[in-house]
DNA sequence: GTGAAAGCGCTAACAA
DNA sequence: TTGTTAGCGCTTTCAC
């Protein structure tokens, strides 16, 4: 007990006691047991992320600051990785749940009813990011995706654009942002243009297939929307191959701002979130959640909509 | 007990206490804590993978290919990110061995002696990846980075360009890259016509930075060795933005055939590394390790050299 | 400032 | 097929 103390809380013990632990663990390399500590105590510092896949560069933002802001207050971070697939994550999400950590982040809140309950009764602090829902698990910081595509539409047909398609990865939060775009374009009577579906993990490749389909369909489209930026750089990439002019011949809207997308040519216009911001809230109502004595309410609203805006460049 | 072999080993247990049992743990949302188990088994049933970041998508197909094979065999990878900083590393690992999983996987071979003296004490099985070394902690899967820069070098001397000069990284496998790619050089009498070290993480618009800066220092250089595609990208772009033509004008190799690079335009040429089956060595060396009889020696290889070779397409 | 007792939730080992 | 005992490595609590 008294090696214990010497360890956590050095200051309670006597100086050259804790300075005889300290030589001991030392010279045995020891490093603490912090599974049998967390069993024992409650309590792991431990918060698990889980997000799609890594390939998709869009979460990069979010789960850096995630870690940098955990990792100040002595919460370490760990992924899991749900590959876009609802039967993966319930499988993930019970390893995660049955790890006990102190907190959970997800990206989406579109989840299977068991898991809902599950995540429900085991009583840890939950975030869910990257989109918004009338209810929540528990807390949510994220953003209207229906509006990122009203968005989008609203400013290609600010700019005179009239035939717009759409390049649209399957996954639910995308579908999300074609919805919007649709209702916008309604709204003002006119319609899609064209539209191809391409299933998550998305690649360049697939978007750069995208395009002469979309061409073959309707030769005069002048505008297309991407699920992600990913999927726009591979239009760019195939309109650049046919020599088609972006802007002029066609504009390129793409989603999630990538550190790449200010810098490809044309740079990507593109509707944008903050990644960092979205991280830095969920760590901060982990933290709050964690600090708070059992039965205090927290300052801190558990619903925040970051929102999105569009960042005009040159592709559109 | 009963209850614990009736959701473990049902197969050993009466059919209808099982499914009382079963009954039971569906109502009360049971969910296993297995950090108790783990304790008590001295069985975590989870890895724990070292990237540097989210970011570099480079180790993408590694940690697909990785997660894919442990979860076939029951395993859960976990990820931990350590910021491509040693303190942050050994900081980080304090973390990930405190937490006793069943194997770790690292990237890089570069550690803190303190870290390396800790991992052996651990006795948790290690493999090491993306490098080469003469003394692996435990496992390795990697490639020689020194012969990444000199492949690289051979073809573009191949190719007929004289002026060649870098864009790197300046983590230490990059810098492997570069010194393998100058003594290429150097054994053909030519000598780097140019260097320019950006800090990991890095971004295209590092690289896009990068160019003029070549430029100004040696305004003839016909080819650009890149530690990464994405820096090449940056290249590619830049050049496209000031009308240089590649490959005729200047020719751009890259490094890690990212899924994008096929997709460029032009394409990408790529010094590319089998990163899936990076994954898979590691994952099946642990799971070896994991079924091992203690005494017993594995008839698996400890160290694996995945190899690498130049992907030509448009760009160089 | 130090220590002894109890227990976190589970499983290994052995007994019935 | 089921149950009992002990203990994984630590922290909580309380006594000294």
């Amino acid at each position: 007990m008294t090696a214990s103390r010497a360890i956590n809380q050095p200051e309670v013990v006597a100086p050259d006691t804790a300075a005889r632990v300290r030589a001991a663990a030392e010279r045995l390399a020891y490093v603490p047991n912090r599974v049998a500590g967390g069993l024992s105590s409650r309590k792991s510092h431990v918060v698990i992320g889980v997000i799609p896949s890594t390939l998709n560069p869009v979460f990069t933002d979010m789960v850096e600051a995630l870690r940098a802001e955990l990792l100040r207050s002595g919460y370490e971070l760990f992924l899991g990785l749900s590959d876009y697939a609802t039967r993966r994550e319930d499988e993930l999400l019970d390893a995660v749940i049955g790890r006990r950590p102190d907190g959970i982040v997800l990206t989406g809140v579109v989840h299977s009813p068991e898991l809902r309950w599950r995540l429900e009764r085991a009583h840890i602090p939950v975030v869910e990011t990257w989109d918004l829902t009338p209810s929540p698990i528990d807390m949510l910081v994220g953003f209207s995706n229906e509006k990122v595509g009203r968005v989008a539409a609203e400013h290609l047909v600010g700019a005179g654009r009239r035939r717009l398609a759409l390049v649209m990865a399957n996954d639910p939060r995308a579908q999300a942002r074609r919805q919007g775009f649709a209702a916008a374009l309604r709204e003002r009577g006119l319609e899609a243009a064209g539209e191809v579906v391409v299933r998550a993990p998305t690649t360049l490749g697939m978007a750069r297939d995208a395009l002469p389909r979309l061409l073959a369909a309707d030769a005069a489209i002048d505008a297309i929307f991407c699920s992600s930026d990913q999927l726009a750089m591979g239009v760019l990439y195939e309109a650049s191959a046919r020599a088609m002019s972006v802007p002029e011949r066609l504009a390129v809207v793409g989603f999630g701002n990538l550190s790449a997308s200010a810098f490809t040519y044309p740079s990507l216009t593109t509707v944008a979130v903050d990644g960092q911001r979205v991280g830095r809230e969920a760590a901060r109502m982990l933290l709050d959640r964690f600090e708070g004595k059992p039965g205090e309410t927290s300052s801190r609203p558990r619903v925040v909509d970051v929102g999105s805006h569009v960042i005009v460049r040159e592709s559109g």
